[in-house]
RNA sequence: UGGCCCUUCGUCCAAUGGCAGGACAGCGGACUUUGGAUCCGUUAAUGGAGGUUCGAAUCCUCCAGGGCCAACCA
């Protein structure tokens, strides 16, 4: 049978990986090659400073500077700024440093309130031109006027004023003459059009309230729709690429472009926002958060922003790997906090090195260690599937600290650890025997006897016997006391946005997102180091000592993550 | 009485009319001085019904489910 024509299958195995294509890319890169636009891929990130950056922001971060890199374009820093009443510098100065330690350049910062003249300019032309008029009605008869999604709208009373007036009225509105909400600016489209936000929507509105940038310079404000396409315009963006909820708006965007007369115009693409499970990822509701003092402020280390992300001691190559991992498209997508965590425990894994620490401390003694020894043992900072090298001194003696979790008095099967009789190795040090374990009145363990082998100093049996467990521990006289903030999931809840109606997401908070443990104990090695030094506590987990309220005599430590553990899964059977 | 968008393993992303594949998670094993890491193996999906076609995840129709739009927020 020949008549069969069958093509050629498309070859998959040569197709690099980093180099695969989402449906962004693959827009881009067609339009980069037909030479579309006329001018190098120009993209932009439009952040409104009402508010710290979040994982979200750096997934469009990560798209936006990204493809600008890879397309050889740039890549706007643009803030969105056009509503004085919620927006401060204060945020303008933490987006950028967020940005750049993301590890991102902007080709060129701009403000959309640097283009309220320009914008203004635009409405007089529509109005002269007849495409947009000066409504009076109150915000009310506007909301009332405009229909709903399934019943369209009716023209207001004022829709056909004649130009004069409009001109005149938008003049005094921009001189000030009236109050907040007397008129607005509308665009003249159709008020019987299918979808909403081209049923005349608002271009301007009077807002007697100071900027943060332009003071009171100004008392007339665009609203986003009328600011943010014509933003990408003046800027000579090509890509505007922006989530999936503005689909609705690309229609108007589209329409004030063309009606403001720009050549080869920029054009917008949706994707899916981020939503991450156990976590809320709105600005309002991590707004309350703060100002709740339901976490310590935008940087909480339980927070999902980028500040919150690097006080807890996350990457930015973490992050930029999740974002690659997660990929993009435009169905509405969740993602485990698995593959955040695997992300994060990926990349310091290869990065931070090792150290030991006791959370919940149980004392250790040594009977057959002489009291006045101590020795120094030489432990490996990275262990020997790292290629990375280098070890530090760790003080031993005859009474430790080991994990209260790493003894248990009647263990269960396949418990490997210490108990009565079960003989354990120390890490980095000897084998050693449990012999005794000793309770206070109330049967509560508070100290561990045991005997070391003298013949296993460093771990391994010269007779070659094996032990199937090996804890952690730190030298009682030599371990210096800190503070350990053990973070956990935000919320309760996976999906917190999707709570029974009328149950405020405050309510899905996980009551132990912090646990704060006073006591724990870690080995001296660390005394010197910098706030912000990052570890592995073996065993336990990824910490860092905290950027700000850690310091030598006050050491405080925030878990990163938490390291698998099997065990707990083998516990819980 | 609307418009638009989405639907592929548990989760996320591919497959662009031609063998449904990868990652995370899970499970099993090897290795292991971290119950970590690594390595090997493995379970697991095209929402439903029709249609077009030699051949459909892909194109068409209908249905179902989910999402966005009725702020002078962005």
């Amino acid at each position: 049978m020949t008549h069969f024509n069958h093509p050629t299958p498309p070859n998959t195995e040569n197709r690099d990986p980093a180099a695969r294509k989402d449906f962004l890319r693959e827009k881009v890169s067609e339009d980069a090659a037909s030479g579309r636009f006329g001018r190098p891929i120009h993209t932009r990130f439009p952040p409104e400073p009402n508010g710290f950056l979040h994982i979200g922001h750096a997934k469009s971060i990560c798209l936006n500077f990204g493809i600008a890199r890879q397309f050889a374009g740039k890549c706007n820093l643009r803030f969105d700024d056009t509503n004085p009443t919620t927006e401060d510098v204060r945020y303008v100065e933490a987006i950028r440093n967020d940005i750049r330690w993301l590890g991102f350049a902007w080709g060129e910062e701009r403000f959309a309130s640097d283009y309220f003249e320009r914008l203004y300019g635009i409405a007089e032309e529509l109005v002269r031109s007849g495409k947009a008029y000066v409504d009076s009605q109150s915000e009310e008869a506007i909301r009332e006027g405009r229909g709903t999604v399934t019943v369209p709208g009716t023209p207001s009373p004022f829709r056909d004023r004649p130009v004069e007036e409009n001109l005149d009225f938008l003049r005094r509105m921009r001189a000030g003459e009236f109050a907040d909400g007397a008129h607005v600016l509308r665009a003249r489209i159709d008020m019987a059009h299918p979808n909403m936000l081209m049923r005349d929507p608002l271009l301007l509105r009077i807002r007697h309230a100071a900027h943060y940038r332009r003071g009171t310079a100004w008392c007339i404000y665009p609203l986003y729709d009328f600011a943010h396409g014509l933003s990408d315009a003046f800027e000579g963006i090509t890509h505007s690429l922006c989530t999936l909820e503005f689909k609705d708006n690309r229609e108007l965007y589209d329409w004030l472009v063309r009606e403001a007369g720009f050549d080869r115009p920029p054009e917008q693409t949706e994707f899916a926002r981020l939503e991450l499970d156990y976590t809320v990822l709105s600005k309002r509701k991590l707004l309350r958060l703060v100002t709740e003092g339901l976490v310590t402020g935008w940087d909480d280390p339980r927070m999902p922003t980028i500040a919150g992300l690097r006080r807890r001691g996350v990457t930015p190559e973490a992050i930029r790997a999740f974002a690659d991992t997660i990929g993009v498209a435009r169905s509405e997508a969740r993602i485990e906090l698995a593959t955040f965590e695997h992300a994060v425990r990926d990349d310091l894994n290869m990065r931070v090195p090792r150290v030991m620490a006791v959370t919940r401390p149980l004392k250790l003694v040594l009977t057959n260690y002489p009291a006045d020894r101590v020795e120094m043992l030489d432990a490996p900072l990275y262990p020997h599937d790292v290629p990375k090298t280098g070890s530090r001194p760790v003080p031993f003696s005859r009474e430790l600290w080991i994990e209260r979790d790493d003894f248990m008095e009647e263990p269960p099967k396949k418990f490997f650890r210490l108990a009565p009789g079960r003989e354990v190795r120390l890490r980095y040090g000897y084998l050693v025997t449990c012999t005794e374990v000793r309770k206070n009145q109330a049967g509560e363990i508070i100290e561990i006897h045991a005997t070391y082998d003298p013949a296993t100093r460093g771990g391994d049996a010269p007779d070659g016997r094996r032990v199937q467990g090996t804890i952690h521990w730190v030298s009682a006289a030599h371990a210096l006391d800190c503070e350990l903030r053990l973070y956990d999931r935000l919320c309760a809840v996976p999906d917190p946005d999707a709570l029974p109606e009328g149950q405020d997401f405050v309510s899905a908070l996980n009551p132990s997102s912090l646990i704060t443990v006073r006591g724990a104990k870690v080995e001296p090695s660390v005394a010197a180091d910098p706030a912000g030094s990052r570890y592995q506590f073996e065993r336990t987990g990824y910490f860092i000592s905290d950027p700000a309220d850690s310091r030598a005599g006050a050491l405080v430590f925030n878990r990163t993550v938490a390291l698998r553990d099997s065990w707990a899964k083998v516990k819980d059977r």
